[in-house]
DNA sequence: ATGACTGCAAAGCCTTTGCACGCAA
DNA sequence: TTGCGTGCAAAGGCTTTGCAGTCAT
């Protein structure tokens, strides 16, 4: 069994139809509309997979968009309130965060620990494992998290 | 399938035989007899999963080890280097360790979303699936991280 | 007009680094 | 005696909080 890319089966249109889902949740949950909350969500509809609070805010800060890290940090809290954006601890020493996708499917995450680069994957297996371990030891289980560490291609 | 208590397979002898593990290795690699690590190292041999830096400290001030907090965030680096201890990030923001067992077994965590806790788990079937995805992409897999996400049995 | 949202700066926390002393070899 | 190991204190880096001005409603 091999892993896939995840970017194989999932287009670029994931990303608006993501950042429109996400919009309505905040309206829906009483938020205002706010222009650092939007665009941090634009930052995420973007990019598919584990993006740090500091990339956020160099890519803000690359679009000309004055955008106080703060604002980043509270958007962020608030859409992973909202289940709307996964926070990922990958092994280093900072938080990462990703989009949650409306319709569930979801990837886990290779991480090379050489150069740092992380790389989206997903396995049926493996969530079929998962699935069966739900429920054992008295633990309700509601979401699982899978990293995989190692070298990729190019570091190993 | 359900998870089994990763207590109910091995015994206290482990943490003994880990530890006596750790010094050899650390004395073949050249380093010197210290205290402060020697003491890091019974703290981890005593407790099989998953503890924090601060919580070695306060288990070693609660034993009248006065070992500076330097000495053990030096230590846990010095054994997570020689493979003698595992650093994992559980979704807190801070990073916890234990011990590598030598005969190469290994459990996962469970952690819950509300109190915090941490229990170990071992489920065969997902280390099944987690050999089958080595290799592929182009990552060489050579090691793995399993966090299921929940409630305990008492918070749910 | 009201209070949510934001940016800036300051504070917090965990972790790392600098430095001089002490101890293992 | 040599220089690794250690404790203490200071510095770092990411994240959170306080606060006053701004903007959505």
């Amino acid at each position: 069994m091999s892993a896939r890319p995840h970017s194989q089966r999932h287009g670029p249109a994931d990303g608006a139809r993501w950042a429109e889902h996400a919009r309505a949740s905040l309206e829906r949950a009483g938020f205002r509309r706010g222009g650092a909350r939007r665009a941090v969500i634009e930052v995420l509809a973007a990019e598919p997979c584990a993006l740090s609070a500091l990339d956020i805010d160099e890519r803000l800060s690359a679009d000309r968009r004055r955008v106080g890290r703060a604002s980043v940090y509270r958007a962020l809290e608030q859409l992973t309130e909202l289940e709307l954006v996964h926070r990922l601890d990958l092994g280093s020493e900072t938080a990462r965060y990703e989009r949650v996708e409306p319709g569930g499917e979801h990837h886990h995450h290779m991480v090379c620990d050489d150069c740092g680069k992380v790389l989206p994957f997903e396995d049926a297996g493996i969530e079929r494992a998962v699935t069966k371990v739900t429920g054992g030891a008295g633990f309700e289980v509601r979401d699982h998290e899978i990293v995989l560490h190692g070298a990729c291609e190019s570091c190993r």
